[in-house]
DNA sequence: CTTTAATTTCAGAATATTCTGAAATTAAAG
DNA sequence: CTTTAATTTCAGAATATTCTGAAATTAAAG
């Protein structure tokens, strides 16, 4: 793994660009890139060198990674170095990613829209328009937080399914 | 709405905040966000002196918002200046974002997997696994792809049914 | 305890992004 | 056509982010 093909590089660069339009550093996503591909888990020394980036990026970077929960520190017997793997599971590895997204953005920002609405309470007849447009936001990340913490715990498979059986759903729900 | 009061500060200034986060620039958030709890349409001149940047910075943020479809032009009678306003119905403003971001980010990536897989077709034996992981991302996103299809066109009210009833529609299915 | 490999920290360099202000352009009004 | 308000463009300043390389720390091996 420490020579990269151009199907490797193709992936790892694309995941970068990726990475930087979600507001994660592109190494970060590069990291995570070819830990997802590599057959193995992979030292530190060994991401420094296929990417070409300083070994402390590496370390700031997998940091990161492991922050969000992406990235999982495994063991050699006879090395004392430590290696790095990533779920392969890909629906986990969205669901890992919701998660936190949801934790660090979705929740502060329905808790700031409830700050909002309870100051808002100490000068009840003025300004309702502004309250009425908090309340939306509110009450639409309040639903969609409902919804994900019913549907986020589902397997692999049941996704899948759910998924597969979109149309079905709806046509039986009468929604189409 | 020139003079903002505690509650509408917070609001932008979060908002702000929440953009740079999703590699949205804080101004284009903030703009986003005045024109969301504006009772009426803004000018540009008002958006600059509201939020204290340059004219120019409002300019371009506003081409941004508009190149999201996030943002309209009005015009009033008697007045030869744009005025700019937002939708203020939240669902269809996320599905406005979904959309774009699906066309921006998830269909090029889907391109650049499938090119992937058609260059690994001509060396068949080498790097089973790098295809095998390149091929659960593509499914991944392809499902994703068509449920989002599937789901994207409903009405707000649909959307609300189908969150309230989220619940329900698992257990019929058997997923939960 | 000493040696050495591995890792982390962190100041500052490099880079990328965002923003400003002046100049140029556009277009409405007269 | 001329005047003037409104808008846009864009070079470079300001700022924020990312990255490097040296030094410090940690911890395994002997």
């Amino acid at each position: 793994m420490s020579e990269l093909n151009p199907v490797h590089k193709k992936f790892i660069l694309h995941w970068g660009e990726m990475g930087t339009r979600w507001g994660i550093s592109r190494t970060v996503a590069q990291i995570h890139a070819l830990l997802y591909i590599s057959p193995e888990p992979l030292t530190a020394e060994e991401i420094t060198t296929t990417l070409s980036v300083a070994r402390s990026n590496v370390s700031i970077s997998i940091k990161e990674l492991q922050s969000w929960g992406l990235v999982k520190i495994s063991h050699v017997i006879g090395d004392r170095r430590d290696h790095f793997e990533t779920m392969k599971d890909v629906w986990e590895m969205f669901r890992v990613v919701m998660d936190e997204r949801k934790r660090r953005e979705v929740d502060p920002t329905i808790a700031m829209l409830e700050e909002c609405m309870e100051e808002m309470k100490e000068s009840p007849d003025s300004d309702s328009h502004t309250r009425e447009r908090l309340e939306a936001l509110c009450d639409f990340f309040t639903t969609a937080h409902d919804w994900y913490q019913q549907t986020s715990r589902l397997s692999t498979a049941s996704y899948r399914k759910l998924a597969g059986m979109g149309g079905m759903v709806l046509r039986a729900l009468k929604l189409v």
